[in-house]
DNA sequence: GACAATATGATTGCGTACAATCAATCGACT
DNA sequence: AGTCGATTGATTGTACGCAATCATATTGTC
């Protein structure tokens, strides 16, 4: 019995099915949630982003924050630039090894550090998800975007 | 007791630790996945979706398509063109209401789809998980999506 | 020192994303 | 017919994200 199969039969998969488009739509709605709160001080996402990096640990270069951020210098140099321009960090060449641009906070870029502690308690509350439940979903990402990783290899 | 509390005891979170940066970064992970493929079959990981869309339900319009895909026109109106360039869909004003824009596949277009299969099977593969706990990770989306947009609107 | 190989950012070009605004159209009501 | 309000895309301007390329600086080797 052979299976006659046009393409009528072949599953149209409602996007909400596939996983990259969920992961697609929902960083998206992350950024447009945090997109309110995060002008308020000035910021995008990815800025913000950029700014918890250097919170975490100053004076890190391009590089460097492009290694945890995942993304390239194509990406950051003029993000940084825009962040100079707001005042919240400063760029300078290191004196050691003149290839490396080091970034540090200045001190407006150190102080906003309280009020974004507040977008992100703001925005924990809109996930609206109980913690072990968040635990669950960040530790399957991890290994989801760890398989990728491996993949785009 | 009073509590003294500088910064330094404030949580430095990892990056890793924040759920909005786990979907941004699997979010772009996923598109670097799918960036070879598709980039064969001449298309963007956007574009793609818009012509998942359009494989599941053809004539739809701007609007129609920005609803499901969760963009608007200032997105979808160029994407659109350069696929109406690359000979995959065409864009004509309906006659009835010459407001709306419907969108239509090309044959060409229409015969994408088993080849765009081949993508989707593939980037399965990638992802290397097992199917149910795919099911899960999905449907956590799906309801974090649904609060996140709960927040936005 | 000379020189190749490597490392590191910057630049350019293309394609999203989205806010804000605009233009055209439609509907309903007078 | 005329007009007001709402709908629908298109346009503009800003900001990512990344591939490809470039310029500079460093390291290793001779």
């Amino acid at each position: 019995m052979s299976q006659v199969a046009d393409h009528r039969d072949q599953p149209k998969p409602d996007l909400d099915e596939l996983l990259c488009f969920l992961v697609y739509s929902s960083g998206l709605a992350f950024n447009r949630v945090y997109r309110k709160p995060l002008g308020a001080l000035g910021l995008t996402y990815p800025q913000y982003i950029v700014m918890i990096a250097l919170w975490a640990q100053d004076g890190l270069t391009v590089g460097r924050i492009g290694e945890r951020l995942r993304l390239d210098s194509g990406t950051l140099t003029p993000l940084l630039k825009r962040l100079e321009g707001l005042g919240l960090v400063s760029r300078r060449r290191a004196t050691e090894d003149e290839r490396r641009v080091e970034i540090t906070l200045t001190p407006q870029g150190d102080a906003l550090r309280l009020r974004a502690a507040e977008v992100m308690a703001c925005v924990t509350g809109d996930v609206a998800m109980p913690p072990s439940e968040i635990d669950v979903i960040k530790d399957q990402l991890r290994r989801l975007r760890a398989n990728l990783d491996m993949a785009a290899a």
